[in-house]
Order: structure tokens, then C-alpha cells, then sequence
DNA sequence: AAAATACTGAAGTGTATACTTGATAATTCG
DNA sequence: CGAATTATCAAGTATACACTTCAGTATTTT
């Protein structure tokens, strides 16, 4: 089990179909097919984006016969939130005085 | 101020130039120039990016003379935090456990 | 005022990757 | 068994977008 980077994560995670397929299963588990349903891709696609997302630990999967049912896995996750956490140093403290005094920004011309 | 899409916060995130970006001013705010600096793109290519992480409210700016200073933006990493608890009810609480045994942080009561 | 600094805009290029089709395996069912 | 279902592999296309260069706009400095 290699660590997990936070590169594959975020690239897992910018695509828009690979996006909803998590948002699916976040409802709970389903098969590959049933998963593809709603999105108007492939399934081969959609078993392409399951490699990637797989690669970055937000799905897990398990084969039983000849379905593979995929589920959502906790651990992609964790190790995003643990990420955005680590962003904020300043953000979360000095927000509340400081945020907006600095926050008005400048149209752009 | 028009809601914050997951999508343009999800997209502006899954570039490896504007992830660095974001954890370079982690560590404080910078002008432009100074951002761009380890980074090995043009100056144009982080002006560039800079619009995309704003556009995800992830970055803000402010221009002073001839200067623009960059720093983080709450705001879009708040609305991420949302959107991974809301794919949650697959996970239960097993982020919150898995978080609280694998960080040396402080446990949240 | 001229030069240097810090950025911004327009426009074009090249490549990564999201997607396809067609063929192929593996399992379940009549 | 053969047919249907579910998924996977291999290979090719094409479009989005990350990046460039060059030119232009403010602002500061000498």
C-alpha cells in the first residue's frame, strides 16, 4: 500500500464525469453499468475513469461473478481533507479580524 | 458574488502548477513575480492560473501600485470541505475515526 | 524624462487525456 | 450447449487547455 499522493487525488477529482461518478456513489454501492447509466459515456470510459479513481483512493472496488460493484472509499478523502487543513494556516484564526479588511480586490481592467 | 461551484473549484485544483501555487501561499501572501519564481513557467502562465484559482475563490488578489498581491481565499476551501462531508453517507463516520487515529493533531472532542 | 519594474492582453502551438469503436474475455441463464 | 449479460483490452482520434512569445499598460525609480 503506497501513500497516496495528493497529486492524484485533485487530478482524479478535476474531471467532471469521474466528479459524478463519485457524487453517484455517494449514495451507496452499485455495479459499473448501473454506475454508467446517467452519464452519457462509454462504459469503457467509464471503467477508465474507475482506474483513475481507484489510483487515487476515493473508489474501491470488488468484483463478485461477473459484476464489479464500486463503492466510495474513505481514504482518498481523508487524506484530502488532511491537505485543505494544511493550506490554512492563516486563513482559519485570522479570518474573523483581518479577512476583510483584506479581502476587497481590485476589478481587473 | 455568484455561488461557488465545486466544479470550478474541483477543476482549478487538479493542475499541478496552481496546486504548488496554492502551497506556496500557504505560507504567506506574495506578489505575482514572487509566486512565479520556483515555479518554471512564464509570468503570463501564472497570471493565467491566478484567474482560474480566483474563479474558484481559492486565491484572492489586490493590486497595490504596480504590485499584485496574492494570498488564500477561505472561502472555496470551505465550500470543498462541504462538498467531501455531503459524499459521506457511503462513508458513515469513518473519515472522522480514520482521521482521529492517524493524526498527531489535536483530537476534536 | 528616460529606464526599469511588475504585470496584463492577444494570439498561436503542442500535448495530455477523455472519449470512441471493435474485439475479447468471463460468468450466468434458458 | 448457445445466448445473453457484464466488463475489459487495444488502438486511434480530437479537443481542451497549459504554455509560449511578443507587444502593451501602469507604476516606480534614477
Amino acid at each position: 500500500m503506497p501513500a497516496i499522493k495528493i497529486d492524484t487525488i485533485l487530478h482524479a477529482l478535476g474531471d467532471p464525469t469521474r466528479r459524478a461518478m463519485v457524487e453517484r456513489l455517494s449514495h451507496g454501492p452499485m455495479s459499473v453499468s448501473k454506475l454508467a447509466e446517467p452519464l452519457n459515456v462509454s462504459l469503457t470510459a467509464v471503467g477508465q475513469h474507475l482506474k483513475v479513481l481507484k489510483k487515487g483512493r476515493l473508489v474501491k472496488t470488488q468484483k463478485s461473478g461477473r459484476v464489479r460493484i464500486c463503492m466510495l472509499d474513505a481514504s482518498g478523502f481523508m487524506v484530502l481533507k488532511d491537505w485543505i487543513d494544511e493550506q490554512r494556516p492563516a486563513l482559519e484564526k485570522k479570518l474573523d479580524r483581518l479577512g476583510e479588511l483584506l479581502s476587497e480586490d481590485e476589478p481587473e481592467p
